[in-house]
DNA sequence: AAAGCGGGGGC
DNA sequence: GCCCCAGCTTT
């Protein structure tokens, strides 16, 4: 038996039975390839349920406002991914007349889209042999054929890519491809992969030479930054708060927060009110109380967020007021999710 | 070519 | 604490 034979016959014994593995609807397979990307099955899959229940087809994404979209994402992260859904959702209907375009190429033009996703709709949905190739693929390709070239290097990229291409299964490339993946998901894992009784265990190269631990290579050199953030929590008379929009470049972006004033360091009381007054056009405050007095460190891939909450009641109606039961309508990061279900005024 | 972008789970 | 997850976009 070939590589791709083996493939699809562990396939067909060890699938999991997954909702979008029973459909070919191109709308329903974007949504969770969209979904899926850098996230796992097990997160991912009540968002997938929760989307399609609110948005049946691709008209009812795009007629959404784009904050329901964001609020229902709320949690997922990588949030440009709802963003750019939104817009594919919009481009499909507009340009496409409501259908997807049903090749590699077209695909690859959808914002959001980039050479695996295209690769995956095309080959679900169309038949298309184009190999996908994702973190699964480059272990299980890395470790069979003993490759030791960084897989995100632009050497690697190009040349995975290629080796995938040369070993698919090009008649039932749809079952080949998931087949891969989730091979590479279940079976050849990143840690303790189970080679005593995996079906390529005698012609794995990385197993052969004791090389499974050290595949696949990565060069890996992110820095973490330490960011220091002082959310201001107004609370007036009415109890309502304010809300304010993130723009522009950065983390979270069109998600709501309460007002923020982020500081070079950790800022002790006298500080923050110091800093509130260089600050112009805030409300009268009457008193001002620290939240959580260790601050609480939200961690995110490449920033570290030290956060303290700070209470200010204020002495006037805020001009924008939202009460406590409509904060929950608007779509938040986690670490503001978190507070706000824990502080009650 | 490198950096930026979330949050969660497994060990 | 570290690694990884059905990656993509921007710089």
């Amino acid at each position: 038996m070939t590589f791709s034979e083996r493939i699809l016959k562990w396939y067909g014994q060890h699938k999991r039975e997954l909702p979008w593995r029973t459909t070919k609807d191109p709308y329903k397979i974007w949504l969770s390839e969209i979904m899926l990307q850098q996230t796992r099955v097990a997160q991912g899959m009540p968002y997938y349920y929760k989307f399609l229940e609110a948005f049946p087809t691709v008209y009812d994404l795009a007629n959404a406002d784009e904050q329901k979209v964001l609020k229902l994402w709320q949690g997922l992260g990588y949030y440009s991914r709802a963003r750019n859904l939104h817009a594919t959702s919009k481009m499909v209907v507009e340009k496409y007349a409501g259908g997807f375009p049903d090749t590699y190429k077209e695909l690859k033009k959808l914002k959001g889209v980039g050479d695996y996703t295209a690769s995956a709709i095309a080959s679900i949905c169309f038949d298309e042999p184009e190999p996908v190739v994702d973190g699964n693929v480059y272990r299980v390709l890395s470790r069979y054929f003993g490759i030791d070239t960084p897989i995100n290097s632009t050497e690697g990229i190009k040349y995975f890519k290629e080796l995938a291409r040369e070993v698919m299964h090009i008649e039932n490339i749809r079952d080949y491809n998931q087949g891969i993946m989730e091979f590479g998901a279940i079976q050849c894992a990143p840690k303790k992969p189970y080679c005593l009784h995996c079906p390529l265990n005698e012609s794995c190269i990385a197993l052969k030479e004791n090389r499974v631990t050290e595949l696949p290579v990565k060069i890996n050199k992110i820095k973490i930054k330490n960011r220091y953030f002082n959310y201001l929590v107004f609370i007036d008379p009415n109890g309502n708060t304010a809300l304010e929009q993130r723009r522009g470049k950065g983390i979270w972006q069109n998600l709501y927060q309460f007002p923020l004033l982020e500081a070079k360091k950790a800022l002790n009381l006298v500080e923050l009110k110091e800093q509130i007054m260089e600050e112009s056009g805030f409300p009268k405050i009457e008193s001002l109380t620290l939240y959580n007095k260790e601050p609480l460190i939200h961690k995110l891939s490449h920033q570290h967020l030290h956060t303290r909450f700070w209470i200010l009641e204020t002495t006037d109606r805020l001009k924008e007021g939202i009460s406590w039961e409509t904060i929950t309508s608007f779509p938040v990061p986690v670490l503001i999710a978190d507070f706000i279900k824990t502080y009650k005024i």
